[in-house]
DNA sequence: AATATTGGAGAGTACAACTATCCAATCATG
DNA sequence: CATGATTGGATAGTTGTACTCTCCAATATT
């Protein structure tokens, strides 16, 4: 396949395309001639797992990359992969504030729940980072909801890494894109969940 | 307070805070005279909440205002203030296909859940364009996951929903301001319960 | 009176994500 | 095998966002 017929599989613009293979986002295809190559059906997945990320997820195209990078050679260590990958993924998180107790909101939300504390985490400092917003905004987090929504998240967590294939490189795979993919879902169902929940206690006035 | 001690309260440069009274983030202050206004508390607040919006919750400036001109003046109907204000928070849902049924993925889902289906509520798009994406990605989301997460949703839906003050300018803000304050916090969870897993599940070779 | 600051408006900047244009080297087609 | 279309590769241009800078006349401050 040519990389027309790939962006028009794909539903994009060659220009797009191309624009993808510069930036390190597709592999380039098997090179038949100086002015030829070859794409597959790899190469149209990726596309549209870029496209996914790109686009629900929210991705830029250069966090797109490092997840991308992280999936496509994966470390010895699931945990430090894991970590590399979610330091990709936004939001941003607060940067380390004094020394000794970089995260002290942070810290104590996962102490309270049980949970092991890493400050080298980059979601460590992303939940340091929402905590502080939410108290800036004027509606901190209280200790009983940080409970509730931590143990939801662990529900959700052990229900996922069940299901995680034993294969290392699937492993990381699962693990990485799940985290970032199923996200989107995650949120669109807590919204939802809040209209239905409005409805039944509201009655709908329309 | 003139605007160079707001600004310098809430840390930013005073051309930033201009920007955003150019934008209509930030209300003006009561003018003294020609060249002279002055701002107080409500600004300072008004200000570290822009800054939570645009900074780890995510927004952009124009999807910031959207979310805070409904705050500041919602409609009679909470119901369909959320549903506008959702309608403002990214990521931007699939745009409906067919006439007849155009989110398939996600009324199915809810009608599995137990929830009303309204192809009008914003996040319905979200979460058709969520699990469009994940499929489209190759990772498809069971319609038992979609279970696990629909009920973790509604379980944090309705603690959420029973704290909302009853009255109903401040159960507006509650309302919306929670939805999109909360996100980050529940997502970087979610992460930290992945790696918490990992780590019991795995141990950590370090 | 001299100096600094303000509000307001407009222009300028920096970056991201495409999108368009060129070009010489193939390819496909009659 | 002539000829028009397509390709990879590079470079430049476009659009949009979020600031940031510069001016300026009108106050404030000292």
């Amino acid at each position: 396949m040519r990389i027309s017929a790939l962006a028009a599989e794909a539903g994009l613009p060659v220009a797009t395309v191309k624009y993808y293979l510069r930036e390190g986002l597709l592999q380039p295809g098997t090179a038949t001639s100086a002015t030829q190559a070859s794409y597959d059906e790899h190469h149209l997945r990726r596309l549209r797992l870029v496209r996914a990320l790109t686009g629900p997820v929210g991705l830029s195209v250069q966090q797109a990359r490092s997840v991308l990078q992280l999936v496509d050679e994966p470390g010895d260590d699931l945990y430090s992969t894991l970590g590399r990958a979610v330091g990709a993924l936004p939001p941003d998180g607060a940067e380390p504030a004094g020394a000794d107790d970089p995260y002290p909101r942070a810290r104590a939300a996962l102490e309270a729940l049980g949970q092991v504390y890493d400050p080298e985490f980059a979601a460590v400092a992303q939940l340091e980072g929402a905590l502080a917003a939410a108290d800036d905004a004027g509606m901190p987090i209280t200790p009983e909801r940080l409970a509730r929504y931590g143990s939801a998240a662990a529900d959700l967590a052990a229900y996922d890494l069940e299901r995680m294939p034993p294969e290392p490189h699937a492993a990381v795979e699962y693990t990485v894109l799940g985290t970032a993919l199923y996200e989107p879902v995650l949120l669109a169902l807590r919204r939802l969940a809040h209209q239905d929940a409005a409805v039944r206690r509201l009655g709908r006035e329309a």
